[in-house]
DNA sequence: GCCCTGCCATACACAGGTGTATGGTGATCC
DNA sequence: GGATCACCATACACCTGTGTATGGCAGGGC
């Protein structure tokens, strides 16, 4: 068995992440969707090529032929998040819900559990630290922001709030939204359920 | 000119990050503050000894010396995370104001702006980051947010809110807080200030 | 004046990562 | 059925970092 094949054995080298079987082909989305496994791991440093073949089950040859050097892969993965960012506010909600409360409401109620919105906020909170020393990184995040923060407070003033009180309800929720993916409660001190309330608020006081 | 004394230059080479000049013996307390700035720039991967040892003018010896290896300073890192940040609530704020309002009032009007207090926010970023896969550090963070959101629950509490609403209230002030750390506002679309009484409450809504 | 100890430098072996150069496949077109 | 191309393996030179072993300087006790 001197092993001289093209690859070992097409598929199951590469069955680890969750490729269901591609053929055997990489293109770069899939280097750019293993990037994002690390980055949640480790943050951008530990977005690598090596170890990134090796979770892909190829040479570091392939990455080279699919990008030019490392940060060309940062920087389809900073348009990938963008893109993709853009599209997750207010789609699936947005045809989900009728009155602006409902979509506030769920969009709240949305994330924490489950492995996959872990690895959102995992994204989401590297992604950001990220920021803080990488230019393009911090446009990409103050773009998402603004956008984000812009239909949020579109939804609270179809609620009735005053364009002002509307912009602060706005941040106040993202601020609400995002903090699931940094404090740390013991699991059952859960408050995040009854939060709706407050931070929506029944009742207006704009 | 062989060069061969003690070290070339007793202080200047380590004049660089901040120490004024502690005659030439390095202590552990000042490898950990040092470690504290690279956590802060590139999450705890950057915390390593080789750049560590460059920043303070010394070589990898020295650091050896005081620590047994990379993971002892990692854990004297926590333990000095731990007592400042437990030092850090309620302490000044505590003596400078009077009653509960004003001392949340004045928590939430601290951060963002000045350089001393982005480190502080960075640190808390990269400990939190490190923490999805850090059992020790995970378990710092968790003690130190069940303890702030304690006494700011106590505050909204001496405010007269029930205790439930109290914990509530008390969730929300801390997010509001840290929020300050991820979501980007271009710079003049600066609500934090405005933030106040919405966080905070003029009136009470239990 | 010696010895011991605190603190650091130096050198070494090793591991892991980057990028480049080049070669080798299978499939495809014609 | 030979040429071409997309895709990947292999090998190489280089760099950065870890931990260890050991040596060396300084200063204080005595």
């Amino acid at each position: 068995m001197v092993s001289l094949q093209h690859r070992a054995k097409p598929t199951p080298a590469r069955a680890a992440p969750k490729a269901p079987a591609p053929a055997t082909p990489l293109d770069a989305s899939a280097w750019v969707e293993a990037a994002f496994d690390l980055l949640a791991e480790g943050g951008i440093d530990a977005v690598r090529v090596d170890p990134l073949a090796k979770r892909l089950g190829v040479t570091r040859g392939s990455f080279y032929w699919h990008f030019k050097d490392r940060d060309a892969l940062h920087k389809a993965m900073l348009k990938q998040w963008r893109k993709a960012a853009t599209y997750q506010v207010g789609d699936r909600i947005e045809r989900e819900a009728a009155d602006a409360g409902e979509k506030l409401r769920r969009t709240l109620a949305l994330p924490y559990s489950g492995p996959k919105a872990k690895r959102a906020a995992a994204i989401e909170m590297a992604i950001r630290f990220w920021a803080r020393r990488d230019e393009e990184a911090a446009h990409a995040v103050q773009l998402i922001d603004h956008q984000r923060l812009l239909y949020y407070a579109k939804l609270f003033a179809e609620r009735g709030h005053a364009p002002d009180a509307a912009r602060r309800r706005a941040y106040l929720f993202y601020a609400a939204l995002m903090s699931e993916a940094i404090i740390v409660t013991d699991e059952q001190t859960d408050i995040r359920h009854e939060l709706a309330d407050l931070v929506i608020g029944t009742r207006d006081e704009g």
